[in-house]
DNA sequence: ATTGAGACCTGTCGGC
DNA sequence: TGCCGACAGGTCTCAA
């Protein structure tokens, strides 16, 4: 479920309990997710401070003590919930069957990792290899940052005969969207998600107009959502068009109605008069 | 090299 | 109520 905002409000959430605080012992439940944990997992994390917390995409980094580096990925179904640490639990605490990972913190909690559909990954990177890791090094830029421009975005789309919409999934263009959000920012941009991703740039490989709008409707649409998320409580969002199908078009002096297509197996949300 | 389809897993929801 | 298929906010791999 959780693109670049969700992931973003887990960050904040659960940097509290974490960060400065040592890693006291890792319950690791099961031996894999989508992949196998490294070698010695909880046995490496054990004993480790939490030096910070960062996000990549929609990838959390716990940088630790040890200058290793935790790498954690919430899937389409993988949560966080911060539970006091009970001293003397009399009755053990129900369980979820899915929760996989519990990381009791000396700061008196733990932070539990929930995730039904095991499509999350952790992993654990040596001193020195963040930069060189499989996942990481594949990121495009990260779109709330400064290296992130209409420039770079029509580089990355220029010549590709692939869809906008499949272009802003690609994690190379840019790292952070998944396919609510793209859907939304090709609404703010009035792109329709099925034209060719090449036509944001020139021949040439410059940024068109096209490019400009879209980047900074990326921008614009996950500002937003983080702002919402630091308000109100995950779940229960509006957005402009993802999941409004025959729902009337919001955009001012538009009377479209939001059409539901599909792209690669996923559904695709846009209005067909305004978005072109 | 790029692109699209299928695979990975479990839960939920709507229709019959 | 129960069963069954469709679908879910993400990647990864494999074959054109």
């Amino acid at each position: 479920m959780p693109e670049l905002p969700e992931v973003e409000a887990v960050r904040r959430r659960i940097a509290p309990s974490m960060v400065h605080a040592r890693i006291e012992a890792v319950d690791l439940r099961r031996p894999d997710l989508r992949r196998p944990f490294p070698r010695q997992f909880a046995k490496r994390l054990g004993g480790q401070t939490v030096v910070a917390l960062t996000r990549r995409g929609k990838y959390l980094l716990a940088l630790l003590s040890s200058g290793e580096t935790l790498l954690m990925h919430l899937g389409m179904s993988g949560s966080f919930r911060v539970i006091r640490a009970a001293r003397m639990p009399r009755v053990p605490r129900a369980r979820d069957s899915h929760d996989h990972v519990v990381f009791h913190m000396s700061s008196g909690r733990s932070v539990v990792f929930n995730d039904p559909r095991r499509f999350g990954v952790m992993d654990l990177i040596r001193p020195g290899q963040l930069q060189h890791h499989p996942v990481l090094s594949a990121l495009g830029p990260e779109p709330l940052s400064d290296d992130f421009d209409a420039a770079g975005l029509a580089r990355a789309c220029a010549g590709k005969r692939t869809s906008l919409k499949a272009a802003l999934l690609d994690q190379r263009a840019v790292a952070g969207l998944g396919n609510i959000y793209a859907s939304e920012a090709l609404h703010v941009a009035r792109l329709s998600p099925r034209r060719r991703a090449s036509i944001l740039a020139t021949p040439g490989g410059a940024p068109r107009e096209a490019a400009h709008r879209l980047a900074e409707a990326i921008r614009h649409v996950l500002l937003k959502a983080i702002a919402r998320q630091a308000r109100g409580r995950y779940g229960d969002e509006r957005f402009l068009v993802y999941d409004r199908e025959d729902e009337l078009c919001s955009r001012k002096g538009c009377a479209g109605t939001i059409r539901r297509g599909a792209q690669g197996g996923r559904s695709t949300f846009s209005c067909p008069v305004c978005q072109r």
